[in-house]
RNA sequence: GGGAAUGUAGCUCAGAUGGUAGAGCAACGGACUUUUAAUCCGUAGGUCUCGGGUUCGAGCCCCGACAUUCUCACCA
């Protein structure tokens, strides 16, 4: 070969996997493995303790003339056979027995592999086995003399080499962008990543299972759109090469949900991807996943009822009690949520009457806040309610009816226009859930998407036309409640997480350089 | 985008005031039939992120770049 490239370690290690792999090909056994039946999931071995049975402990025969006693006591035993398949954690030889830890997505246990139990091939491969490998073993689930759960190997499967060195088996990995990046290794390696992303996974079947159970139907809308609407962000931008258009990744759900509604779709859902081309933080993602549901003739008080039934739902699914502690503070799920107006609040937080311009505008002054000539009065009252009330809701909390006018898509209350059925709610200061009475009215829909407040940029506005929308307003869309909740700062206070990443499988990460 | 910190072996980390690099795990060889972060003996493994500079001499000091983490701003 020539000159080695500087590899180090590494090659040295990898070198040693691949003779090992070339050995086991050696013996005429495909180091990659095929089907395995028949196999047990290794929590459900484990849970099958009390088949074994003990026997009276059997003196050890005298020890050879001349030499002291050295055998223990023999305790006969015996359990049910099983067969497992898992990834090699630990491994410990001893001579001529080798314990091994074997995980599958269920739990650890350890097997046993004797030199004059297993027979001569069992041992050649067993010899050949690294950390990381996954392999299927038959044999008898008892105990040790130390009392651990162990399979007592009889048969030894080979099902798959790993090639690359897996972390270090007590620390594991803990850097936390390589954690993120090798994600498969982290899900095997660090505690709890494993429970955390299926309890996602069980959060989601129950919201399913909930909306189902209220009669709403689960839907597909499309996740590149002409006009990237339904809410104040920045999308992401491509390009169709057929049809040579500009197409944006969606920003929000929420257009053609109602378009549906129209169509007489009364009770619609969707769980899915939008995708937002700004700032990478603890809580935000660039792609995440939004639940958005329409309910027509509901309004945003029937939102509110169902915002309870999601969580409390989604905690009983993943075995959690209402009382739960999240980023150190202990949060209380019992519905009904604490439901408060946003004038209200902000008068409390801030002493300030919200209905008197010229005192919020002087507090908003007084923050440091800047521009205020440029800015609608209601943008101003908001910057206001962001900077000095919503980090101050624990929740959780219901902050209900907003300003109108910094809320585009929402119907006003009848006996006051400039207030919006709206509400927000929030937990330790961060949104969670948002939801409206929705404005029907094509007209005044028409005219506020053409209205950019004065003082928003225009890539935080909503005011963006979407013509096709307005016309099927016009079509007549029935009185609704809408209702949008961000799965993965749901699932981040379910699983007491307080990174984002922690919650989704594969953040998004600068490509790796390789070579 | 601003600020702070970090970047040393496959992984986890040490390396005072500058003197050409250390440990544990992992690997290799040996001993061991009830271990469990096994142990013991031995061996091997490094362009100290990259590029400049200061210096007789730089992992360490200076400048720059890149990357990551945390944080502030923006957004959900």
């Amino acid at each position: 070969m020539a000159k080695e490239e500087s590899g180090g370690t590494g090659v040295v290690l990898e070198a040693s996997r691949r003779e090992k792999l070339r050995k086991i090909i050696e013996m005429g056994i495909d180091p990659w493995g095929s089907r395995f039946d028949g196999q047990l999931s290794i929590g459900s071995v484990r849970a099958r303790e009390n088949e074994i049975v003990v026997g009276e402990p059997i003196a050890p025969p005298p020890p050879p003339e001349g030499q002291p006693q050295w055998r223990k006591p023999e305790i006969p035993m015996s359990g049910p056979t099983v067969r497992v398949a898992g990834r090699i954690m630990l491994q410990r030889r001893q001579g001529k027995l080798i314990f091994l830890t074997i995980r599958d997505w269920t739990g650890q246990i350890q097997i046993l592999i004797g030199k004059n139990q297993v027979g001569e091939k069992n041992w050649e491969l067993a010899l050949c086995l690294d950390l990381g490998d996954l392999i299927g073993v038959d044999g008898e689930f008892k105990k040790t003399q130390k009392g651990e759960l162990t399979i007592f190997a009889s048969g030894l499967t080979f099902l798959s080499k790993s090639i690359e060195t897996p972390p270090d088996k007590h620390s594991g990995l803990s850097d936390p962008e390589l954690r993120s990046r090798l994600r498969y290794m982290d899900l095997v390696h660090t505690d709890g990543v494993m429970e955390r992303m299926l309890n996602r996974t069980k959060i989601l079947a129950s919201i399913r299972k909930t909306l189902g159970g209220e009669g709403f139907v689960e839907v597909e809308g499309p996740t590149l759109h002409s006009v990237a609407g339904g809410a104040a962000a920045r999308p992401f931008l491509t390009h169709h090469n057929a049809l040579d258009i500009p197409l944006y990744m969606r920003i929000a759900l929420e257009l053609h949900l109602k378009r549906l509604l129209v169509g007489g779709m009364e009770r619609v859902y969707e769980i899915g991807r939008v995708y937002r081309n700004e700032g990478i933080d603890q809580t935000h993602n660039p792609e995440f996943t939004m639940m958005e549901l329409y309910q027509a003739y509901g309004d945003y008080r029937s939102m509110m009822d169902i915002t309870e039934k999601i969580i409390t739902g989604a905690l009983d699914a993943i075995g959690k009690g209402y009382k739960i502690e999240w980023a150190g503070k202990e949060f209380d799920f019992t519905p009904p949520f604490a439901r408060r107006s946003y004038f209200e609040l902000f008068r409390e937080k801030t002493g300030v009457d919200p209905a008197d311009r010229d005192a919020v505008r002087a507090y908003a002054a007084s923050l440091g806040l800047e521009d205020l000539d440029k800015k609608d009065p209601d943008v101003i009252l908001n910057e206001v309610f962001e900077e000095k009330v919503e980090d101050a809701l624990e929740g959780p909390v219901f902050v209900t009816d907003y300003p109108a006018s910094i809320c585009p898509l929402t119907k006003r209350k009848r006996s006051n226009p400039a207030i919006a059925e709206r509400f927000e709610l929030f937990i330790n200061g961060m949104e969670l859930a948002n939801a409206y009475t929705e404005l029907n009215d094509p007209d005044l829909q028409e005219e506020l998407f053409r209205n950019q407040l004065a003082g928003q940029k225009e890539e935080d506005s909503m005011a963006k036309m979407d013509h096709d929308f307005i016309r099927a307003l016009r079509h007549g869309m029935p009185p609704a409640g809408g209702l949008g909740i961000g799965i993965d700062r749901l699932v981040m206070i379910l699983t007491n997480t307080t990174s984002i990443r922690e919650v989704i499988l594969f953040p998004l990460l600068r490509p790796e350089k390789f070579g």
